[in-house]
DNA sequence: ACTGTAATTAGATTTATGCCTAATTGCAAC
DNA sequence: GTTGCAATTAGGCATAAATCTAATTACAGT
């Protein structure tokens, strides 16, 4: 629970998620998206992957990376319990959708 | 946005959320249940003021703290919106510990 | 095996977190 | 106004996070 809010805190990894909401991509596609040096993504993608949120296999000579929602699931359980049952909340899924915020 | 989760991702943080839903404490009674120095906890409840998830008055001479759950409501948006639609999150609230369904 | 591309790991640096003790502020009661 | 309790701010220190460049590993195609 502690490693899927933390990752969630950084808004690079936010974005990651948010990319592999659209299908999974690979390392170097998520990379460019960012203007920031490739291994720093790598680092983004490591804390990603051990909260287990995404999920990556080597596709030839690239490698996939995957969206996990179950883990995802538990932080959402987590702010149910915690702020209230989920009224209202998909009358806010509208709002939220310029989030997105870049490096 | 970049906040609730930061706030979130500490667990003694987590804790004071969980406590606060139980209604309304003061600074003293919140930092009394954990092991450390007190101003440690009031640096935390410093970073969830920020966050908006609490807020404070001045209630005499203590100052009482009390929940916010409008901020947390966006935290929670996004996680919706992320992860899947909301679509049976009610439900989930009950089956969510053992079940993994993938999307 | 050699070369080129994809991606990660290593190592170093800077900045941010989290914790502490000590000092300070705010209010209440005397 | 001074004493006492509640709470925060200040200052310092240790660990963790985020970033970079350089070096390394893994695979594909030749």
């Amino acid at each position: 629970m502690n490693t899927i809010f933390k990752a969630l805190s950084h808004p690079v990894r936010r974005q990651i998620v948010v990319m592999l909401r659209g299908g999974p991509m690979s390392s170097g596609q998520i990379a460019e998206a960012f203007d920031m040096a490739w291994p720093s993504v790598t680092a983004h993608l490591k804390v990603l992957r051990r909260a287990d949120l995404v999920d990556a296999e080597r596709d030839g000579t690239s490698i996939r990376y995957r969206l996990k929602i179950s883990a995802a699931e538990e932080a959402m359980a987590f702010l149910i319990e915690m702020f209230g049952s989920a009224s209202g909340v998909a009358s806010r899924e509208q709002t939220l959708r310029e989030e997105s915020e870049p490096a």
